[in-house]
DNA sequence: ATAATAAGTTAGACATATCTAAAAATACAA
DNA sequence: TTGTATTTTTAGATATGTCTAACTTATTAT
């Protein structure tokens, strides 16, 4: 429930109602079993489902979700900052870790961490009361060719592109200048440093959030 | 699975073969429950199950076990000394804890914690490869008046008696003089600093595993 | 040895979470 | 508007883990 719950505040954000489809998709299951966990969901006041209808999220689903999205951030934060482990590796753990129910427990991480804002991948850490801070970045395929932008969060956090990311040595905090972007694909040449330039692909820039 | 395998161990340290009832009874499930699980297990190869005898637990069995006891006390062992919680207060996160699936975790939360050997209660942390190093203590109950010894372990750490040891200022490591033994109801008087002499139960002394 | 008690097993129920196949409702488009 | 495609729902199956009630096997005591 607590996995369904947190897809569907992802999808949330991205649009307001969800159909039952994409969050089979997203949760890698068959739409029978969507259907007949959103009437639990909706049974504890999490979902407003009605026949045929999208899924819309409540206020107190909105709450719970934020409670998870918070255990799952503090997690990766602490795997990162605590025990050293890269940001391509943390996300699995963080996706059993979440489901842990000791609120002391992620209490005493958070402080142990001095409570942090943002997670390894730059998404910001639900508060304890499930307020989410909204962050004003813009994707770095919006940029115009001279700008200067500095790094400040994934849009989704993939292995793989962490793992692209990490071998081109791009990070979170580091400044790109954009140099050139190719009308036919979209691709854009950036400055990382002095004599470092490097190229990604419009797919890559659209995960890249800067200001 | 695995908390029936920890269970089974934990009996099997007392007595080497196990009744379902007292599983049933540990476990806090009825005798049906145990005797479908068991058999799962036993096709698992972690115990050898034949109907109305009692239930053995393999060497593979063994060492699975000892790997969810190590995450369990590895885990313990990092609430306390990490996050500042009282030996009282880990065992319940401990018991969820046990149950993440990611090796490397565990091995950093061990390395950081610098390979201890033993958990908040004085329970041995077995190695990697599941090995348990056996400790050689005794029971408080079995001293003879005007010893003097060590508090090293804890036979059953029930929180009640961790809540009980803690308000008399009894922890790990601290020394205890046996002044006095009753012999209507072997309960102990105790000298555990210059001026201050206190009386622990024979259930309690039971429990206190001393050098 | 027999009866009583304890321990273990089976059958059948329920709850959870998933699936496939088929049916129904809705949306879209010619 | 009418047919097609998409989305959602239902029915029925499978798997896991629990239960109660009833039955069987083993142990213990007289
Ligand atoms: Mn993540
Ligand atoms: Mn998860
Ligand atoms: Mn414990
Ligand atoms: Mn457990």
């Amino acid at each position: 429930m607590e996995n369904y719950l947190k897809c569907i505040y992802n999808l949330y954000v991205q649009n307001d109602t969800i159909l039952l489809t994409d969050l089979a998709d997203y949760m890698n299951v068959k739409a029978p079993s969507v259907n007949s966990m959103i009437k639990k969901l909706a049974k504890n006041g999490w979902v407003k489902y009605e026949p045929y209808k999208p899924i819309k999220i409540t206020v107190s689903g909105k709450r719970r979700a934020a409670e998870i999205i918070r255990k799952h951030r503090l997690t990766e934060m602490f795997l990162c900052e605590m025990l050293e482990f890269r940001w391509d590796e943390v996300h699995h753990i963080a996706e059993q870790i979440e489901h842990i129910n000791a609120p002391e427990f992620f209490e005493r991480i958070d402080m142990l961490l001095g409570y942090p804002k943002s997670d390894p991948h730059g998404s910001p850490i639900p508060d304890k009361y499930g307020a989410i801070t909204a962050q004003a970045y813009k994707r770095l395929s919006d940029c115009a060719k001279g700008e200067l932008v500095t790094l400040k969060a994934l849009n989704r956090s993939d292995e793989s592109l962490l793992k692209l990311l990490t071998n081109k040595n791009i990070h979170l905090g580091c400044t790109l200048t954009v140099k050139e972007i190719e009308q036919y694909d979209g691709s854009i040449t950036l400055k990382l440093s002095d004599k470092v330039y490097i190229v990604l692909s419009k797919t890559v820039c659209d995960n890249l959030m800067v200001l």
